[in-house]
DNA sequence: CGCATTGATGGGAGCGCTCCCATAGTTTTG
DNA sequence: CAAAACTATGGGAGCGCTCCCATCAATGCG
């Protein structure tokens, strides 16, 4: 056994040219078989692959990625301001759905957290000099510089939800219009006729849309008339507090309102807090319906009526769009506009609407 | 301009030798300034360290990795069956503490979802062939056979949560006995005469403790009399259809019981639910404590008493671990006995005791 | 004052792989 | 039947870095 000096970390398993040897092959041929040349003959693929078996070989990823120029590997970059999101099951099924999908090329997940100035530095130059294949930005808001800045150094880079409507980097969205809309018209549909809604920050793309969804519904159903956009809108910011407040303001404002869209489910639970101080009954007195289906939405009471997204699917849904940019990185260098895809919500009846 | 080739991939910044040309120095000085050796002067250095600025120089991962054996990466291991996991902040809040840790060495997180079987191969012979330096596993069942694995193959590994009262793997996990003391002296003190416990699944060492820590608090109040392990008790399995079991078989037995711990939020959100069926009170006929602090925890009606855990801390506590196992390696190939940490946990008062 | 010691430096070797070119063996074609 | 065209294969070059050894200069010591 070898004195064990310093830089030999890696008793890292067979090496390629072992298992070349015990297949009675030559590097080269080994290697081909290992990615799926097809210039290789079925015997000596045989031969090979039994190799490899027997000696439980594994590739070094650094070698590869160090011949190859590509690293294998994506990072999924989350703003860590973004605290709330964390606590939703968002985040945890974006990252199912990515590991799902990735788990069947054989890439790694890298996961970065952009904690501050410095961590976004970072990674922008790490991502400026290729160390990663592709990117997956997770919540990206309006201003971000990040998604412009990763195509200019030409990675490859998925976002999920637009950040405006003329958004030019390649995403996967759901269709926040929709799903608000359905919330909408299932609220006029079971009879109410002030219907509010407690927006997210309207700077942000996707809450403007549920906005949208809202009005349209109410179009559709021939009352915009009323004129809601100025009583029976408030905006909020996502947050429980802000949703307290914004119920608050909204029942001083109009009190005979009778049921209320919340652009998220966190915001629900703040106004269902108010309403409850308030002494209104739900759905007796105001019928409620959230956004998301988090898991606040099932253990509220009454349970809330939510717009499902399909997110596990968003996260698959990116990673195939990111594969698909990557492979065709070289000829499409120029190209102005990425691949979109929205998919749709789905209301989810509960007991508060 | 070299013709695009198939494989040249990356145009992916200067190289070390650049740098070194540029900065009027050998590779080897320039290696030593990127890597803090102490054996430089001054001004070469400075110069080194310019020459970096000017050219935006970022290390190859691939090729220091390659170079130095040594992979410059750690893997999160989530074992996917824990879907309750992703829902609760646990998961993310320990990620945001490794994620944190990590940030300050410049090491790279890889998060591994172990979805099937299959996932569960292939990541055990990656590790197993050192294609990471070290792995951190959150939530291991008691008879997974991987912290075992990766000792053997020599790959330094920390887990979240001890799996038995004999665990040899490095742990870092939190005080679950004491957590569920206080959270019974707290019932106790606030006159509770029947308090009874929902439990884990008594399999899992943590439920096990939080059931040992409610026993201790009844015979330090001199309860122990009561045998109340025969009638209070009963086992639940951390989820709300669980819980809401549970909490309906303690009713048919001990009608009255005044005071619940759960060892579990979930759980006791289940509890809540049957009490509400059976039209009990809380907190007024009966007191209901949880663990974990969860979202579901401020979101209950009223807003559940529970035991905190310092979950983000128990992540960086992880990484500090598993860097220092990792700097140790090699003198310590033989050590029987890795570092373990129990974290404090805490009393969270709120309206439901 | 000459030789040993220390500190700073340059650069060779090689990490394990992919790419590609040269080679040899085999088949098709004129 | 020879030349051309494939096919399967071996192995060199080199990816960008770290490690380490040789080198050279500047000290220290007897």
């Amino acid at each position: 056994m070898p004195a064990a000096r310093g830089g030999d970390a890696g008793r890292s398993g067979p090496t390629l040219e072992q298992v070349a040897a015990r297949a009675g092959v030559g590097r080269g041929t080994a290697s081909r078989v290992i990615n799926g040349s097809p210039r290789v003959s079925e015997r000596t693929r045989a031969a090979v692959q039994a190799a490899v078996a027997e000696l439980g070989y594994v590739p070094n990823r650094a070698a590869r990625a160090l011949a190859a120029g590509s690293m294998d590997a994506v990072a999924l970059v989350v703003p860590e301001q973004e605290n709330r999101l964390f606590a939703e099951p968002y985040f945890s099924e974006i990252l199912r759905g990515v590991s799902t999908q990735l788990a069947e090329t054989d890439m790694q997940l890298l996961l970065t957290l952009l904690h501050d100035e410095r961590s976004r530095e970072r990674f922008t130059q790490y991502a400026a000099a290729h160390r990663v294949d592709g990117v997956l930005m997770v919540s990206v808001h309006g201003d971000d510089p990040l998604p412009d800045l990763l195509r200019e150094v030409g990675m490859p880079a998925v976002i999920s939800g637009r950040r405006s409507h003329a958004e030019h980097v390649p995403y996967v969205d759901s269709d926040n219009f929709l799903g608000a809309q359905l919330a909408v018209e299932h609220l006029i549909g079971r009879g109410r006729r002030q219907v509010a809604t407690i927006t997210g920050p309207l700077d942000m793309y996707g809450a403007r849309c549920r906005l949208d969804g809202y009005h349209e519904a109410l179009r559709a159903a021939g009352r915009q008339g009323a004129r809601p956009g100025e009583r029976l809108v408030v905006e909020g910011d996502f947050t429980e507090e802000g949703g307290h407040r914004a119920m608050c303001a909204l029942l001083e404002r109009e009190p005979g309102v009778d049921a209320v869209f919340c652009a998220s489910d966190v915001m629900a639970a703040g106004a269902r807090l108010a309403l409850r101080e308030a002494g209104r009954e739900v759905p007796g007195d105001v019928a409620l319906v959230g956004f998301d289906d988090s898991a606040v939405a099932r253990h509220m009471d009454p349970p809330l009526t939510t717009v499902r997204q399909p997110i596990e699917e968003m996260g698959r849904a990116m990673v195939r769009m990111l594969l698909e940019l990557m492979s065709h990185e070289r000829d499409r260098a120029g190209a102005e506009q990425g691949p979109y895809l929205v998919l749709p919500t789905e209301l989810v009846r509960r007991r508060s609407s």
